[in-house]
DNA sequence: GTTCTAGAAC
DNA sequence: GTTCTAGAAC
């Protein structure tokens, strides 16, 4: 003992030997607050309950300020409750320091994500839509993220509470604790993994790789999401996180094709703006030799990746020096842009579209300044800053930070962006305080590190979202119904390729599809048409029967003035009906009143114009009904019916009834449908993954397909039977009522492919800004 | 597209 | 015994 300390007494010296640190772990409304009160309340012991939420004179303070305060109790022998979130590893590891390793406890309050986000929406106060929504997002983004303590990070003591019993066990323990106890070591109340549970989605999936091995797949690029779930055995939503993240392990599930349209633009892509060149006044030359020779280092890196600089000005020196810089290099032209424009309206100024946005920010990481980081942190609203700060405190030259937009944000919403990664370059402004004295050599040292940074960031990015961006497998690409152009037809060419086939396609086929406004009711009573004439298809090989069932929504169409108690708006084009069978809250049908138009397969290019008039009613209607109730989100789209698989084709040529291979309604119609999927109509696998599954396809990406190659792609409808997932965290089902509880109170971001493009529509306030 | 129902799955 | 799916009829 040391002998040298005049004023401290043997008693405080045990005192200070048995001050313990307690690191609360848990989401925001887990209750830490509320373990520490009750415990500080009862024991004899001396607690300091450091708070990061109010350690700034009441209000949010920093990491620094909270191990300060901790370190200073510690020495004046007090034990201390480090009450901030804690979710991952390196959030906890600074404060693993501060006391005696045998006294270093975890206490994890594990308990639902939904009683968090209802305890915070609570605390928030005023529970306007935004405050729940954006609470949400916050406790959901974090419990993603979440890494559970082990004791191998030093703790002494873990305790984990997955129930309100639990977390009273834990405080009866902690304040029944004298200044002179100690509490047994190891780790305690963490329950194994649910195996009835586990067996049953594992053999559900089919899958016999444990879910450990088929997360662990890693490379070598630094994954920024990565979390170890061997120790998640919690409660939260375990069904729903292995599910998700069996899927993101594992190569041929019928996942990847939900989310893989043909569109060329759903092609992951990063903009950035050129860092330091601003304010931090470093040398353009240099700047752009360096951003060259960075993006062309990921360039071959990233796959099918875009990158794009953006400048804001249209004579802008950095833009054109890495022009032509790039240009020498041969740097492939479309993976690698220019762009003059404002970073924040990319896809809504711009029609680019990219989801992943690099922010030049100040090493607080805080909005303000001017340029960029003022641009971003003001269009992405609040919530930028609040998911920043869960991540880091501050930001170091040369090093980037990857921050996950929350849902909320109008960035999200109405551009696309998923994520936002903050950089900061070397600092070259004499002005400003801190900077390199002219000192190049450390300046492109440190730059160069800031675009590894950055472009690290974003192939970690990719990386998560892997499975989202994967061509469907052959597997469930069986989808014929053969396109006149091939898909994967070199970019730089794909244009002029795709023109001239599908002009021949259109020559070929020009006499197909008339208009024929007037349609004649003759022919609408025609239930039982085998030998219709007008049921032949000019594609040559097929005529096809309808059954009568089948042909409600052509009569309606044909005749819309004999169903007006069911039309809602008419047109010389359209005809907006109700879904007979809504399947969500708001479900209705845009039908084409065009002859011939039967169905997605018979789109073609000279029906463009058509597809553009249905959107555009879709989405009149959704913006109306989504005024009306804010909380619901539409997607507008077309079902895949009826491609014929090679298969199909050789039966039908061998066998003449194929009635059964007309499964849907006669008509083209758009479907609009609210996205809570809250209906009792809804019923089947057929039900949910027809407007789940790449089976619905997105009106904005068949009017590009329409637009570009003449046809829209079909899915074969194998995709139908695939197993049933979450549309919004992807967790998988094993059958419809257990999803239809789980999409009940799923309140996780939706896809980032699905909020790209337009295909999600959110409720606009009154100035036009999404919510 | 829905409804009905046998029988599989739980 | 009850729940749920999937195939046939319409």
């Amino acid at each position: 003992m040391d002998v040298d300390g005049k004023s401290s007494s043997k008693g405080e010296e045990e005192k200070k030997k048995n001050a313990m640190v307690v690191i609360l772990v848990g989401a925001p409304g887990s209750g830490k607050s509320t373990f520490c009160e009750h415990v500080m309340r009862v024991s004899t012991r001396t607690w300091v309950r450091i708070c990061q939420d109010t350690i700034g004179n009441g209000k949010a303070g920093t990491k620094t300020q909270c191990l300060t305060s901790a370190a200073t109790a510690l020495k004046d022998g007090k034990s201390v409750f480090i009450d901030r979130c804690n979710l991952d590893r390196e959030q906890r590891a600074d404060f693993m320091k501060l006391g005696n390793p045998q006294d270093m406890h975890a206490v994890v309050l594990d308990l639902p994500a939904k009683l968090c986000i209802s305890r915070s929406v609570k605390r928030e106060g005023h529970e306007g839509n935004l405050q729940g929504g954006r609470a949400a997002a916050v406790v959901n983004r974090m419990l993603q993220k979440k890494e559970l303590p082990k004791l191998s990070e030093g703790f002494s003591r873990i305790t984990f509470c997955q129930s309100e019993s639990d977390v009273q066990a834990a405080i009866d323990t902690y304040s029944a604790l004298g200044p002179q106890n100690t509490l047994p070591s190891g780790s305690f109340g963490q329950k194994n993994p649910d195996a009835k549970v586990q067996l049953g989605i594992m053999k559900f999936l089919k899958k016999v790789d444990s879910p450990v091995n088929a997360v662990s797949k890693g490379d070598s690029l630094k994954d920024s999401v990565s979390t170890d779930k061997e120790n998640d055995s919690s409660s939260i939503g375990r069904e729903e996180v292995k599910g998700v993240e069996e899927v993101k392990g594992g190569e041929d599930l019928a996942f990847s094709s939900l989310e893989s349209t043909s569109s060329f633009d759903n092609v992951p892509t990063l903009a950035f703006p050129s860092i330091s060149t601003a304010d931090f006044q470093f040398d353009l030359e240099k700047a752009s030799d360096i951003i060259v020779e960075k993006v062309l280092e990921f360039v071959t890196k990233l796959g099918n990746a875009r990158f794009v600089l953006v400048d804001l000005s249209s004579g802008s020196k950095i833009l054109s020096l890495v022009r032509a810089k790039a240009g020498e290099k041969n740097i492939d032209s479309g993976k690698f842009l220019t762009f003059v424009g404002d970073i924040t309206r990319l896809y809504s100024g711009g029609r680019l579209r990219c989801n992943v946005v690099a922010n030049a920010a100040n090493w607080r990481l805080k909005p303000g300044g001017g340029g960029v980081n003022a641009a971003i942190f003001s269009a992405a609203g609040p919530s930028l800053e609040t998911a920043t700060m869960e991540r880091a405190g501050s930001l170091a030259p040369g090093k980037a930070v990857v921050v996950p937009l929350p849902s909320t944000s109008p960035l999200f919403c109405r551009e696309g962006v998923t994520h936002v990664i903050h950089v900061l370059g070397p600092n070259m402004n004499p002005k400003r305080p801190n900077f390199l004295n002219k000192d190049y050599k450390k300046g492109c040292e440190v730059l160069r590190e800031a675009y590894s940074a950055l472009f690290e960031g974003f192939a970690s990015i990719l990386k998560s979202q892997k499975t989202f961006y994967e061509e469907p497998t052959g597997k469930l690409g069986s989808v014929q119904l053969v396109s006149p152009v091939d898909f994967k037809i070199p970019r730089k060419n794909q244009f002029s390729n795709a023109d001239q086939k599908v002009k021949r396609e259109d020559v070929y086929e020009s006499e197909r599809n008339k208009k024929c406004k007037g349609l004649h009711g003759s022919q609408t009573d025609a239930t039982n048409g085998n030998d219709d004439a007008q049921n032949e298809k000019s594609n040559g090989s097929m005529s096809k029967a309808w059954g009568a069932w089948a042909q409600s929504l052509y009569r309606i169409a044909t005749n819309p003035e004999k169903h007006k108690n069911d039309v809602m708006e008419i047109s010389d084009d359209i005809v907006v009906v109700n879904d007979l069978y809504p399947k969500a809250k708001r479900h209705l049908l845009v039908l084409a009143r065009y002859e011939g138009l039967d169905r997605l397969a018979d789109v073609r290019k000279e029906n463009l114009q058509l597809l553009r008039t249905m959107h555009d009613v879709g989405l009149k209607w959704a913006e109306k009904y989504s005024s009306e109730d804010k909380m619901l989100i539409f997607r507008l789209g077309y079902h895949s019916v009826c491609s014929l698989t090679p298969a199909g084709l050789l039966m039908f040529s061998l066998t003449v009834p194929l009635l059964f291979l007309a499964p849907s309604m006669r008509q083209l119609h758009l479907h609009v449908i609210s996205q809570e999927f809250d209906s009792k109509h809804l019923k089947n696998k057929k039900h949910w993954n027809s407007f789940n599954s790449a089976f619905f396809r997105d009106s904005v990406d068949v009017m590009e397909e329409i637009d570009k190659f003449g046809r829209a792609t079909l899915k074969d409808e194998d995709i139908l039977s695939m197993e049933l997932r979450c549309h919004r965290c992807r967790s998988a089902h094993p059958n419809i009522p257990r999803l239809k509880s789980h999409i009940g109170n799923c309140r996780a971001p939706f896809p980032a492919s699905l909020l790209q493009n337009g295909r999600l529509l959110f409720a606009t306030d009154k100035d036009g800004t999404n919510q």
